[in-house]
DNA sequence: GAGAATAGTTTGTGTCACATACCAGGTCAA
DNA sequence: TTGACCTGGTATGTGACACAAACTATTCTC
């Protein structure tokens, strides 16, 4: 197996086990990373939809969705009388931590053929390539 | 940056790739790889949705929408009369060619990011996990 | 041959993404 | 300050995509 098959066939691996965790708890991959990126901020709509890759007309929708599920609220934002702030309310929290440690559990699990040297070594290696 | 979200943001990284070359011909990530998958075969629907992880009705879907585009084409199967065979037409493989250049020549600039000995050690860690 | 299994399609529902048009709240300049 | 413009967000319409369930037509099995 060449080098380009290699790393795209990882990349799918580990879209399978993204999309498999959030299966668990009825959520689509976009849902799960909606969550993961609101545990540390209550962005507005805009800036939420620059982090996902998505237009706000997309965003909108994607919100209400989580919002109708119970996961996400908005508030008006303080300083702009237009503008929304995103946050998780507790039950997205907690689905948030628990898909969290879920992925952690997978793709550690999936390190494991690795051994402790060659996990650092892929470390190193995949650091460099995602911020590089 | 710790081992799970490095090989979680490195996938994310190939599959916007992937989208992006997808998006130069108007295709979305799954059409591209039905095209990749029939480059070397001529499945029958089941089979096909097996590659892909698709439902059997989610890949007569996507078959047509690529056969009205004229990417694909379905033909009787020659021993099972409920059959049909998928394969690709003159202009499907063309695309399927030049897609899979375009993002040979993506990853591959993506890992010029590495000496030669590292990506020597990275595609072997790469091959480890994916068919561990 | 009759009944069960199999390959594919159809239909209906929901998610997701986009473009376009729209509204209300800000901003800036004359 | 007030009119023109800009901006954040929503609404609407369209299309891709995925699934489940129901259906058709063949093939297999006994």
């Amino acid at each position: 197996m060449n080098t380009v098959d290699a790393v795209v066939q990882l990349s799918f691996q580990v879209q399978r086990i993204l999309a498999a965790v959030g299966a668990e708890h009825e959520l689509s991959t976009v849902q799960l990373r909606l969550l993961g990126i609101l545990r540390d901020r209550q962005p507005g709509m805009l800036e939420l939809g620059n982090h996902l890759g998505l237009d706000k007309s997309s965003t909108t929708g994607l919100v209400s969705r989580a919002e109708k599920r119970g996961l996400v609220e908005r508030s008006p934002s303080p300083h702009d009388g237009r503008g929304v702030l995103v946050s998780l309310t507790p039950a997205g929290r907690l689905l948030a931590e628990q898909g969290e440690q879920e992925i952690a559990r997978r793709i550690t699990a999936l390190l494991k053929q690795l051994n402790a040297t060659q996990r650092k070594q892929f470390t190193h290696l995949a650091a460099i390539l995602v911020h590089g």
